[in-house]
DNA sequence: GCCAACGTTGGC
DNA sequence: GCCAACGTTGGC
């Protein structure tokens, strides 16, 4: 199994809001890295840490698991969606997204500040300078450590 | 609100 | 296929 992070703003989709409707198709990745993760290789099972980006505090607020294989992201068709690609059509979707479900909450907030000080996570790609990626994996024990310091 | 770091688009 | 222009992300 592995492991992820993936960036949401609180403002638009919060842990909260993921804690309240307990699963979430994870719609408008339009990043083809980000998509191809999504597409190839997330799995069923598979754990990813929420991270909420754009706020006053960035940072890794709890844990979201993988429900579903990638299936096509309906608000690409959608045309008042803000989401809407008119290059992709329905026998040949161009975006792919997969189900999450509330895992935990953590107690207190891992900062990306405090991530970044942290010499146990060099290297974590999610938190290098001008990395914009929503979806990137995280190696096991980075995954495992993070939770620790989340509570 | 600013701006650095990317990603995408389109002219050539 | 190059690259300038443009758009977006996201920290600060």
């Amino acid at each position: 199994m592995r492991y992820w992070l993936i960036k949401s703003e609180p403002d638009v989709f919060s842990i909260k809001h993921l804690r309240k409707v307990k699963q979430e198709p994870w719609d408008g990745v339009r990043n083809y890295q980000a998509r191809n993760f999504m597409r190839d290789d997330m799995k069923q099972g598979d754990l990813a840490l929420f991270y909420h980006s754009n706020t006053e505090v960035p940072g890794v607020v709890g844990v979201a698991k993988v429900v579903s294989e990638a299936y096509p992201d309906a608000t690409q068709w959608q045309k008042k969606s803000k989401y809407y690609d008119p290059k992709s059509s329905e026998d040949k979707p161009r975006w792919v997204l997969v189900d999450f479900t509330f895992e935990s909450e953590f107690k207190s907030i891992v900062s990306l500040a405090a991530m970044k000080a942290d010499p146990k996570l060099e290297g974590m790609r999610a938190i290098q300078k001008g990395n914009r990626l929503s979806i990137t994996p995280v190696e096991a024990k980075d995954f495992k450590y993070i939770c620790k310091l989340g509570g």
